[in-house]
This record gives C-alpha cells, sequence and structure tokens, in this order.
DNA sequence: TGTACATCAGTGAACGCGCGTTCACTGATGTAC
DNA sequence: TGTACATCAGTGAACGCGCGTTCACTGATGTAC
C-alpha cells in the first residue's frame, strides 16, 4: 500500500530508477538490461523482480510511461516560466537546458529510445513530442509571440524545435565548455524556424513576385 | 589477401555486415551484440571471430568506419544527383530518401548510435555530418543556391537539414504510407532553414528596424 | 481484544543454457632455397 | 621443378560464469470473525 509520505520508494520505483541509472551509464538501450543487473543496481534479490513485473519488457513499458510523464511535466513547467522571461526564446532554451543537466539520465533515455524502432519508448517519445509542440503553438498563439504565422506553420516550427533542443541537450551535457555556444544556437535555431515558416507561408501565398 | 574481383566477401566482412543486420533487426546497439550470435549469422564458427578482431569493442570500430565511409559516399552521389535536378531540395530529398530506403541498416544504425554517448560511432557520425554540412555549403555557394547567405548561415542551416534528414529518413522507412508526406516535409524544412537563416542574418544587421 | 488466515515483498538454493575465452588442431596458400 | 616451412582462416571440444527461471520459504501487514 502507497503511502504519500516522504518514505523510500518501493521496489518497484526502485527497479524503474536503477533501469535509468544503468542505461544512461552504460549507453546500453533499456530492452537490453539484464534481470539481476537491474536487482543488484537497485539492492534487491534478483527474484524480487518477478514480484512488480512479469517481464523485463513489461519494466520497459513503466519506464517508457515513467520517462514520457517526465519530460511532460517538465515541458509544462519550461513554459511556464519561459513565459515570464523577457525573451521567451531565450527562456525556453535556459530552462530546458537546466532541466537536462538535473535530469541526464531521463533525457538520454528518451532521445536514444526515440531513435530505436523496436523500442516501445519510441512511439511514447514521438506522442510525448507532439504534445509539446502542440502546446508549444497553443501558448505562442495566446501570447502572439509570432504574429502572423498560421497554425500549421507554427506547429511544424515548434516539433522541429523540440526535437532540436533534445538533440542539443545531449551535446550540452557531454561538452561543459560548450554551453554557452549550444545555448546560443538553440536560440537562433528557435528565430529562424519561426522566420522561415513565417516567410515560407507568404511566399506560398503569393508564389510569383519576386 | 585481398582481390578486386567479385569474390564473396571475407570472414571478416562478413562478420560486419553480420552486426549490421543483427543491430538493425533487434534494435539492439552494436555495443549489445553477442560474439557467437554475430558469428552465428555470419555464417562462421564463433572462435574465426578471434582471426579478425582482438575484441568486440573492435568490431565496433570497424563498422563505425564502414558506416561513416557509406554515408559520406551516399552523400556525394546524391548531392551530385540533386545538382541535376530542377529543384535542388527536392531532388536532395529524394535522393536520400532512396538511398535511406536501399540501405536502412546503415541509416538505423548510424542515427541510432548518433545518440548513444559511449559508442565510438558517435563521434565518427557528428564529424560524418559535419563534413557533409561543409560539403553542402561548398556546393550552394558554387551554384549560387542562396544568394546573399554568408557561409557561417548557411552552415547552420545545412548542419541541422543534414540530422533532419536523418531522423525524418528513420519515419520513412517505419511508414511507407507516409512517404509522400515526409518527402514534402522534408522540402519545406529545408526552404525553412534557408529563409529563416536569411531573415536572421539580415535582423542582425540592421536590429533597430521594424 | 484476540485469533486465524490471506496477501504480498523479499529471500536463497538450484536448474539448464548461452556466453566469452582458451587450446590444440586442420588445410589451404605463399615463400625460401 | 621440388621440398620444407611459415602464415593464416577456420574448426571443435572444453572451461568457468552470469543469466533467466522455478521452487519453497520467511516475515510483516491487513482482514474476518
Amino acid at each position: 500500500m502507497e503511502t504519500d509520505g516522504p518514505t523510500q520508494p518501493g521496489g518497484k520505483q526502485r527497479l524503474i530508477e536503477a533501469a535509468f541509472r544503468l542505461a544512461a551509464r552504460n549507453g546500453n538501450s533499456l530492452s537490453s538490461l539484464g534481470l539481476r543487473e537491474l536487482a543488484r543496481e537497485a539492492g534487491l534479490n534478483h527474484n524480487t523482480f518477478y514480484r512488480h513485473f512479469e517481464t523485463l519488457e513489461d519494466l520497459g513499458h513503466a519506464a517508457a510511461a515513467e520517462v514520457a510523464g517526465k519530460f511532460m511535466a517538465a515541458m509544462k513547467e519550461i513554459r511556464r516560466n519561459a513565459a515570464r522571461h523577457a525573451d521567451a526564446s531565450v527562456g525556453a532554451a535556459e530552462y530546458f537546458l537546466d532541466w537536462a543537466r538535473d535530469n541526464s539520465s531521463v533525457l538520454r533515455i528518451g532521445v536514444r529510445e526515440l531513435h530505436n524502432a523496436e523500442s516501445p519508448m519510441r512511439k511514447a517519445m514521438q506522442r510525448v513530442i507532439h504534445e509539446i509542440a502542440t502546446e508549444s503553438v497553443d501558448q505562442i498563439t495566446s501570447m502572439k509571440l509570432v504574429p502572423g504565422a498560421k497554425p500549421d506553420a507554427l506547429l511544424q516550427a515548434t516539433t522541429s524545435i523540440t526535437y532540436y533542443m533534445c538533440y542539443r541537450a545531449l551535446d550540452y551535457l557531454e561538452s561543459p565548455r560548450q554551453r554557452r555556444v549550444i545555448r546560443d544556437d538553440l536560440v537562433s535555431y528557435m528565430r529562424a524556424q519561426f522566420l522561415g515558416r513565417l516567410a515560407l507561408q507568404q511566399a506560398a501565398k503569393k508564389p510569383f513576385e519576386a
């Protein structure tokens, strides 16, 4: 029975967190982790695994759900903070990179599984990115941050920006000395996307002008 | 001793190709493949592995070099073909996606290892993408495809385009029914990048105008 | 309030299996003289 | 041209080890009466 107090996590949670640590540390995909390896990392007897999960794939699904949830929650928070920043693009880049630094395992796993066709997490992460992009469009529209842009064009922009932020965050974790460069690169990528999608939209409207 | 005739590949090459097939098929990273598993897939005795490689990591480096070479060669060919196309963006998208379809293992492995911090292939693939982006800038400049763009702005555009083409090609392989949508998405991404980087460059020149 | 029972996380021994590695061997090809 | 030797890809048996899985068990907590 779960309590809502500050008790230490139960076996199930400890196994999921062990999976995050192992997958992020050794660069293996979630599906290549071993049952005994996981239990060892979680400080449990290897058979305790069976008390919480039927199979390793089962744990994979649970981990996918948790990673997806963490991304969604983080992005909601980041968007909220960025809106209060003088420049929303700079704010989004900075808050996202801060989150990436504090949640490097989750980021690394999410991004890696995003490119693994056989991973149960790929579809979950694709959905997450689509949701994040859609919510970003809503915010941009209601705050009138990119006046004149159609929702379609904005969604294409926010989708590619969301992916790009994740990818560059990996470099951010890996190369501490490049952090300022990466932050600035993220900001100019966002601006170029919005300007480019706007320009493309206007070019489509009057295709026979200069 | 190697001959240049159309003989069937030697054990070394067969092991590397077995690694491509297994890694692409099961979605595992190269580093998680087993020695006996590889030899079995290659149709060799498991000990033959040791005749060609010292360790599994050794094979990983050889595979990385081969993947990198295939990407570079493919891109050179794609750029050459795209230049003869009426619209270079459309040509690049189509030839790249054709290559992806015919070399799905190489693409899948290259893209997956690109996000694996511990993989010897990550650095190789990053170099490859940087080279491809640089050569694309040269071509765009000499063909005057984006007049007025500075080399820096072009390199940022071609870099993100190269990444984006690889990512979208994964979707292209996975969702045959979305192929036309993905092709068009690639083309509009390219145009939005060039337009956006140009607009950003002009905005930087005269930052206090409307 | 006390007692009997059910539930459930966690434990430890034992199993068969595939793994990486070592070793001694074969058989073909190339080379020295 | 022939002979002896070196090189090298490939083979098959044997090893110790960690794996996933099964089984019987413990001990704490909750519940029925």
